[in-house]
DNA sequence: TCTATAACTCTAGTATAGGAGACTTTTATG
DNA sequence: CATAAAAGTCTCCTATACTAGAGTTATAGA
């Protein structure tokens, strides 16, 4: 049987484009062994919703994205641009690879 | 004449509702002194999806939401739950209160 | 190579976002 | 208090998100 296969977590927390929260997103449901049926039934939107945020679709609403981030775990943060470089360097050690 | 009052830039960071990101693009904004329809003439939205951003409707897109915050100067981070709480601690001290 | 199954794609129907423009409300300031 | 201007609201229209279901493709493992 073909089985779900881990991604890792996007190196860089910086989120410039939905295709980045779409990889974080997917590494989340992969690492935690979740096919993608059944965490959008879980999660309580469509199959074809959850396909388009991990493919990281602009046109996915705020509301649906937090609503599968949080069910998925994982954590959003806003800060002033002027602070990016900063916070960059304070959260680039936190993501772990933990690839198969 | 009727000015534009700064709004303060939320203090926690941690992105849980479309409410708090609207708080911050709001913050962003009127601490850069630009009227609702100059910012949105300018980012290349309509004056109505920038009213709905900043009252945090969840129905937005995030694609209009990263325009619209690359647009206004507000960085987003994305990180998995397991470090949130780390991360918050180490991003609370960069929103700096500058209300008027 | 065979096959079970995860991932992906497509279609149709409904709901809602997004834009443009006009109008109403609120509020600084004179 | 009066008023100019920023903010917020409303309506109509088009485009597109969202869902459900069925079908297709890709791949891990026997």
């Amino acid at each position: 049987m073909k089985r779900v296969v881990p991604t890792p977590f996007p190196a860089d927390p910086y989120l410039d484009s939905p295709v980045v929260l779409g990889a974080a997103i997917r590494s989340a449901r992969t690492q935690a062994g979740i096919r993608l049926e059944d965490a959008a039934m879980t999660i309580g939107v469509s199959l074809q919703t959850l396909v388009d945020i991990e493919a990281g679709k602009p046109g996915v609403s705020i509301g649906k994205i937090l609503q599968v981030a949080q069910g998925l775990g994982v954590s959003l943060f806003v800060i002033p641009q002027s602070q990016r470089e900063i916070a960059r360097r304070r959260l680039s050690d936190l993501i772990v690879d933990n690839r198969p």
